[in-house]
DNA sequence: GGTAGTCATACGATCAAAATATGCGGAACG
DNA sequence: CGTTCCGCATATTTTGATCGTATGACTACC
């Protein structure tokens, strides 16, 4: 005993719009006999009649106009679930959990976001703000699909690829007495007292860049404050008169009374934003954000 | 480019159940090689991957999560809407019994036999003519399916609703002195000798429209002749000049000589012909052919 | 009563799915 | 660290089902 198929529903439900097997078997562009043959073997299959063969056509009987709505329905819904289909494995509708730190907010994330709205509006983001640590953390444990945080990081189970990179900048106290200056070098201020970023874990990051930019001007910054993480909160005490801090550029945007910025004319290192993500298989609406976020920013080339 | 069909859902969900193309292709019966390549072809058509295959077994893509509920949904809506056409199309088949009274054989039966014949050709019918009260003995005991005969009548354990109703007419000897008239009025033949159809057992029928329609019109009918139940033999008896009948319109087609049929003008009562059949379970076939009756006469309301 | 149109039947051709045999690659085991 | 096992992929033959052509039977219509 055979199984009815879906050749078997849509021959029946051209069969039933044309009111006759020869017209339908020229819309199907096959021949009459083949179809005459699947309508039987579906009726046997059915165990009933489903069209009246008269002289000068085919009519539906009640069980076929029973099975004509049936049919219709079901057709459409396997269209429906095959568009489903295509559109989640191209990655154009589906979820993405992305972790981030602040400082992506200002700069990297917004141009990403929008861009990438435009592109899949029917993909919903889930955006949370966390420390680098935590989102290497939710990448293991596959709770966000991918996260921003600043460079250098390395992970065997994980791919890691620079999206933005900015120059950096040194905040000031408003007080400060190189306030009038555009432009200076990092060792003019190497006796201040330093407010350098947090290290998390394993994750040099930022701390890293600054440290080593205070080495190759050739000192040790004297550091008044550390485990810092948040960049506004370091500009903060900046602004406070704490001390001095080495910044990405983008926390220039903060306009925040008190602090002042200067450009570094002595430091070729820039802070480093990359996007990480899980080795292995990658989701569509991943591969989908990815070719976005790397198309759309600055950043340079892939890391493998 | 291929079609998708119910063969490639049935073996993907298979297979998404299984979490394995080799354990699928036994429960399936057909070999490994044939669903690793009818799944290849599902995903060729969708355009995308369902399925990781890894070393230790398959498992779903996203897109894939998405296609499994969808093909569990229309394979089950497949099967239902086969279902349902299988249970109407039962209606279409097989074998109804049928009692009437010759009465009905004139005007009521035909067109209800045209139209049932017309849309249950394979129904096999089993018309037997029969008294009233024979009629619903049958049904008792289950010989006949269902019944025809003149209202008024009723049975607790018998549904009963009228199918066609129609006027009454007065029966006349052609020798009879009126039988120029068109119209006459049923007191004017109040002396006349009546002939009577039979009573039949606890069925009043057309016996008690006829004696009802006399009373109304101020006059006991004087009876000459009863227990005749045939339409055609009372007509048969005025044709001989035995009396005058009431008779219901459909009686004008028997054309005989030696009688003719008059309007009453002052007769409200309606012969009605209802249909009749047990209570409580009703067989497709039944059901269908109450569907074409009661929707093709002339019949009033249901019962009910 | 002929004719054109319909669907059914018969049979050979074609195509798609299944079976068999085998190769490849990763995971588990000693 | 190599060997073995397990699972999927590939190649090729076999099977079976669908399709096309030719033909016949029936009905409605002219």
């Amino acid at each position: 005993m055979a199984e009815v198929e879906l050749r078997h529903l849509r021959y029946f439900v051209t069969i039933a719009e044309e009111q006759s097997l020869t017209r339908a078997a020229a819309r199907l562009h096959i021949a009459q006999p083949p179809l005459s043959a699947q309508l039987r073997k579906l009726e046997t299959e059915l165990g009933t009649t489903l069209v009246h063969r008269t002289a000068r056509g085919a009519q539906l009987t009640e069980a076929g106009k029973v099975l004509l709505e049936e049919a219709r329905r079901i057709l459409h819904e396997v269209e429906q679930a095959g568009r489903m289909t295509r559109e989640v494995g191209s990655g154009l509708v589906g979820r993405l959990a992305l972790g981030f730190i602040p400082s992506a907010s200002n700069a990297v994330l917004p141009p990403m976001l929008r861009r990438f709205k435009a592109e899949y509006p029917d993909v919903t983001l889930h955006l949370q703000e966390m420390r680098p640590d935590e989102i290497v953390d939710r990448l293991h444990d596959r709770r966000i699909d991918a996260g921003l945080f600043y460079l250098p990081f390395e992970d065997p189970a994980l791919h890691v690829r620079p999206v933005a990179e900015e120059s950096l900048l040194l905040a000031l106290p408003a007080t400060h007495r190189l306030t009038d200056r555009e432009r200076v070098r990092l060792d003019e201020v190497s006796d201040e007292p330093f407010i350098l970023p947090a290290r998390h874990g394993s994750m040099p990051g930022l701390y890293a860049i600054v440290v080593e930019a205070c080495e190759r001007a050739g000192f040790t910054p004297r550091v008044v404050q550390r485990d810092v993480w948040l960049m506004q909160t370091i500009v903060g005490l900046v602004a406070g008169g704490m001390g001095v801090a080495v910044v990405p550029a983008s926390m220039r945007s903060l306009q925040r009374a008190g602090a002042v910025f200067l450009t570094l004319s002595d430091v070729g290192e820039r802070a480093q934003t990359a996007i990480s993500w899980r080795r292995g298989s990658t989701p569509p609406v991943l591969r989908s954000f990815l070719d976005i976020v790397t198309g759309s920013s600055s950043g340079v080339g892939p890391d493998e």
